[in-house]
RNA sequence: GCGGAAGUGGCUCAGUUGGUAGAGCAUCACCUUGCCAAGGUGAGGGUCGCGGGUUCGAGUCCCGUCUUCCGCUCCA
């Protein structure tokens, strides 16, 4: 595996304190807001405001051109959030999301009911029954602590389907998905013509029920994916797995997070999921941890078979180069824009030292800063000067996100650029309305240059497109 | 879900032994300056998470509740 050298821990941690202070600036200006904040807030749920839509409408745009625009074997699919109920109990979802667990009243530890040393066995009746622990009597492995009763912590978003609300109508919100990929399997495949191997990529909204949520929007209740199906030949999953490694490590780095906070960390084989062959998670040193940013699966031909099977539709693919039938294998990658772009959040955090206070400033990839470019006038007595600001920004908005702001002296509309990880600033001053030139402000090099009024939009879509490379 | 801490204007906080809220920054207006923030004057904005209780009177005490943060369990 092309594993690259994951380095000692906290060296290259990003700190608490700039993470707290990402938050506040989160919501100072717009990133992200609490939900529901006039109500008390709701917990595990966050806002994206106008900036924060930018950067994860950026994220998204950067994985989709990644994924499906500049690639001929993947193509997307949005499906629905609400999908047949039996889709989940196929997939398994009803059963493992679902989990009878017990408490230790004295050390807290939770244990799955039915794994419990002398508890094998239990029937679905046994594991709803209120006091099956008394009657089996049942301790703590740990302690010898006594069990709260069991209880169902499922993990899936249930609703009604119609105006009845009876057991019959009851659909999940999707807990992830991949599953819609699947289910239209032979859709995609059959109306584009794809041969293996071929990809599906999707991103859309998912719903957890989290039994501890929190870090910001680390992990979210309602939170999206960015989810790839790979469906390749069983005699390539490994290989196309290692590809995949690769690529999505390169993505994330492409876009400015820095490589020693990366790493690859491969699931134990009792730690898989339920339908994991293999499972590598590239995990990012958050500054509460390593935490996972996205898993890479091979799943076998767990789900199209399975699929397959409870349905009675042939999901076989047919190779006419080899002339088999065979259920295709599955490497998926899975991350999700809301970790994406907190993590690139954290990595564009810059401090410096001014006059004794610290400031901060954002150096996002341009491809995902919110606003690519600020009009920024340097005098705003003369009416001819602001007029000028107007045109040009209103040039470069049929192109990009464009800001003009007028509302302070030269220094603090910099630095408010800075602040929110604006990559270029347009200045048009006095002389702008003798030459016709205006300066372009580099964010990252802090050169500037002067260059002609007409020539300036093509001189920041050229150096947007180089940032691309 | 359990244990611990916290919840005051947009942000960061202060608020003395309970007497009906302050600061800095930010925002807005005007003036000043005019290429890398915070010069001047003025203004708006909070009833102190929410609900209840004790009290003549509560941000300040009590109860409940919600939310956040830190520790045990799960994953995008």
């Amino acid at each position: 595996m092309t594993v690259p050298p994951s380095p000692e821990l906290d060296d290259v941690a990003p700190s608490v304190a700039a993470l707290d202070t990402i938050v506040s600036l989160s919501k100072r200006r717009g990133f992200v807001f609490p939900s529901s904040e006039i109500y008390g807030g709701i917990n595990a749920v966050w806002d994206y405001g106008p900036l924060g839509v930018e950067l994860k409408n950026n994220v998204k745009r950067a994985w989709w051109r990644a994924m499906v625009q500049e690639r001929d074997d993947i193509v997307g699919l949005d499906a629905g959030i609400l999908m047949h109920p039996q889709v989940w109990v196929t997939s398994g979802h009803v059963g493992s999301f679902s989990d009878p667990l017990v408490e230790c009243a004295t050390c807290h530890r939770r244990y799955r009911l039915d794994e419990l040393p002398g508890a094998e066995g239990l029937t679905a009746t046994d594991l709803r029954d209120e006091r099956v622990v008394d009657r089996l009597a049942l301790r703590c492995p740990n302690d010898g602590g006594p069990l709260s009763p069991p209880r169902r912590f499922n993990l899936m978003f249930k609703t009604h389907m119609g105006p009845l609300e009876d057991d019959a109508a009851v659909v999940y919100l999707r807990p992830e998905t991949a599953q819609g990929s699947y289910i239209n399997f032979k859709n995609v495949q059959q109306s584009t013509r794809k041969k293996l191997p071929f990809g599906i990529a999707q991103i859309g909204k998912s719903f957890r029920n989290e039994i501890s949520p929190g870090n910001f929007v680390f992990r979210m209740r309602e939170f999206e994916q960015m989810e790839m199906q790979y469906f390749v030949r069983p005699d390539s999953a490994a290989q196309a797995f290692e590809d995949w490694l690769a690529r999505r490590w390169d993505w994330y780095t492409k876009y400015g997070v820095k490589p020693q906070r990366l790493r690859f960390r491969e699931h134990a084989p009792d730690e898989l999921a339920h339908y994991a062959t293999k499972a590598v998670d590239v995990e990012y040193r958050f500054p509460f941890g390593w935490k996972e940013l996205e898993g890479i699966h091979n799943r076998g031909d767990f789900d199209l078979s399975r699929h397959a099977e409870a349905s009675g539709e042939n999901l076989e693919y047919f190779d006419p180069a080899t002339e088999e039938h065979f259920i295709p294998w599955i490497v998926e990658t899975a991350g999700g824009p809301d970790r994406a772009a907190f993590t690139f959040l954290i990595d564009a955090y810059r401090e410096e030292e001014v006059r004794g206070e610290t400031r901060v400033s954002l150096a996002l990839h341009p491809e995902l800063a919110p606003y690519k470019v600020a009009v920024l006038p340097l005098l705003k007595k003369r009416p001819e000067i602001v007029e000028l600001c107007h045109r040009i920004r209103d040039d470069l908005k049929r192109d990009v996100m464009a800001v003009y702001d007028d509302t302070a002296a030269i220094g603090k509309l910099y630095r408010r650029q800075d602040e929110i990880g604006t990559p270029w600033c347009i200045t048009v001053d006095v002389e702008s309305l003798e030459d016709g030139a205006v300066t372009v402000r580099d964010r990252d090099s802090m050169t500037q240059q002067r260059i002609p009024v007409e020539g300036v939009k093509r001189a920041i879509l050229d150096r947007l497109e180089a940032s691309r490379e």
